[in-house]
DNA sequence: ACTAACATGTAAAGCGTTACATGATTTA
DNA sequence: TAAATCATGTAACGCTTTACATGTTAGT
C-alpha cells in the first residue's frame, strides 16, 4: 500500500472540486462551477468562479489534475479543461476514507432574525417565515425535478445509474436534498403556526 | 425618524454579537462566547473567542457598545464587560428590519462524503450515516434539555418568558432547533434504510 | 448593431481560524 | 504544588468574496 503522508493537503473546497473531477469527466472551470451549483449546492456551499479557477490551478500544481487547452470547432477562443490524474484519484480516495468528517455547519439567516424577533414587528416575522417557507419549497422542487430527470435518464440508460438499474450516490444525495428542503419548508410553516397560535410573542427582551 | 445611512455596517458576526447584547445584559467576551455556543450555535455557527473579542472592540469603536472594567470581589484581576448603547440598539434594530435576510448556508460534511460514496467502502458509508444520525440526536437532546430548562424557569418566573406565560423568541428558536435536529437524525436514518434496501450502490462513478 | 450572457481570469480586501502568549484561579 | 480551567488577548495565515478586466458568442 502506498504511503500517502507526503501528499499535499487541501482546503475543503479543494477536495470538493477534486471530488467533482473524480467522476471522470473532463471539464472547464466554468462547467465545474455550474455543475457544483446544481449538485454540491444542495448540501454544501458552492464556491465562487474565481475560487474554482484558483483551486484548479492548485490541483494541477499538486499533480492531482491535468489540463489542456481545447479549441472547439466554430469557436476561435480556446478553453482550458481539466481531468483528474491517477495521483489525484488516489489522493481524493485516501481523503474520503481517512480524513475526519467535519460536522455540518449551518448559518441560518432567517433563524438568526427570528431569534432576534424582539427587534421586529410581528408582521415582519410572519413575512420572514413565509419567505423562508417558499424559499425551501423552491429548492425542494429543484431537487425533485433533478431527481425526476435522473430517473428518466436511468430509464433511457443515459445517466443517473450505472446501467444496472441501481442508483448512484449523487442520486441518493438528491433524494436527501428533496427530503431536507421539504423539512425546512415544514419547519418554517410550523413556526408560523406557533406564532399564530400562541398569540404575539413579547416584543421586549 | 432618524437617518441611519451613516451608521457603520458590520459583518454578519458583528450583528450576531450585537444581537446577543441586545437582550440587555452586561457581559464579558468570555461569557458572550459561551452563551453564543448554547444559543446561536444551534442554527448559526459560533465565532471563535478571538473573533468575539475583536468584534466587541469594533462594536465599541462604532459606538454600538460600551465597556468597563469590573473588579469582582475576591478576585484580583479585572474583567471587561460590555453593554449595548442606545445607538447600538437603534443600529441592530434597523439592521434586523431593513437588511436583506441572507439565505441559509449549509456545509454538510457527511453529505459531501456520501455524494462521493463511490470512493468509499459500503461499510464506511454506513458508519458515516450512523455517526451523523447519532450526532444529530445528541444536538436534539441538548436543545430539548434547554427547552425543558426554559419551561421550568418559566414556571418559576425566572427566565424564558416575559413573565406573562408567553414564550420569548429564543425559546421559539430552541423549539425550531429541536425539530430541525430530529429531522436531521431521521434523514440520516432514512439514508441508512435506502442503502440497505436497494442493495449496494455501485462503487464506480 | 447592440445587448445580454458566456467564459476566464487577476487583484485587493476582509473575514475567520489556529496557534501562541500570559497570567489568575480553582481543583486535585 | 501541580494541573486544569478561566480569561483575555495578539499575530500570522489562508480561505473566500467582491470588484474589476477582457474578450466571445448569441439573441433581437
Amino acid at each position: 500500500m502506498a504511503d500517502d503522508s507526503d501528499r499535499p493537503g487541501l482546503p475543503a473546497t479543494g477536495w470538493a472540486v477534486l471530488g467533482l473531477l473524480s467522476f471522470g469527466r473532463e471539464l472547464s472551470g466554468y462547467d465545474l462551477k455550474k455543475w457544483s451549483d446544481r449538485s454540491l449546492g444542495f448540501f454544501y456551499w458552492s464556491p465562487s468562479f474565481s475560487q474554482v479557477y484558483g483551486e484548479l490551478r492548485r490541483l494541477e500544481a499538486a499533480g492531482y489534475a491535468s489540463s489542456r487547452r481545447v479549441s472547439e470547432e466554430n469557436r476561435t477562443r480556446d478553453k482550458r479543461v481539466y481531468r483528474i490524474t491517477d495521483e489525484g484519484m488516489a489522493a481524493v480516495k485516501a481523503w474520503a476514507r481517512e480524513a475526519p468528517v467535519d460536522p455540518p455547519v449551518l448559518k441560518h439567516g432567517p433563524m438568526l432574525r427570528l431569534w432576534l424577533g424582539h427587534l421586529l414587528e410581528p408582521e415582519q416575522l410572519r413575512e420572514l417565515l413565509a419567505g423562508q417557507r417558499d424559499y425551501a419549497e423552491g429548492l425542494r422542487e429543484r431537487a425533485a425535478a433533478d431527481l425526476a430527470a435522473a430517473g428518466l435518464a436511468a430509464a433511457a440508460g443515459t445517466d443517473g445509474t450505472d446501467g444496472t438499474g441501481r442508483v448512484t450516490h449523487p442520486v441518493l444525495a438528491l433524494r436527501w436534498a428533496e427530503r431536507y428542503y421539504a423539512s425546512e419548508r415544514d419547519l418554517a410553516a410550523a413556526m408560523l403556526d406557533d406564532i399564530a397560535r400562541t398569540g404575539d410573542v413579547p416584543s421586549g427582551p
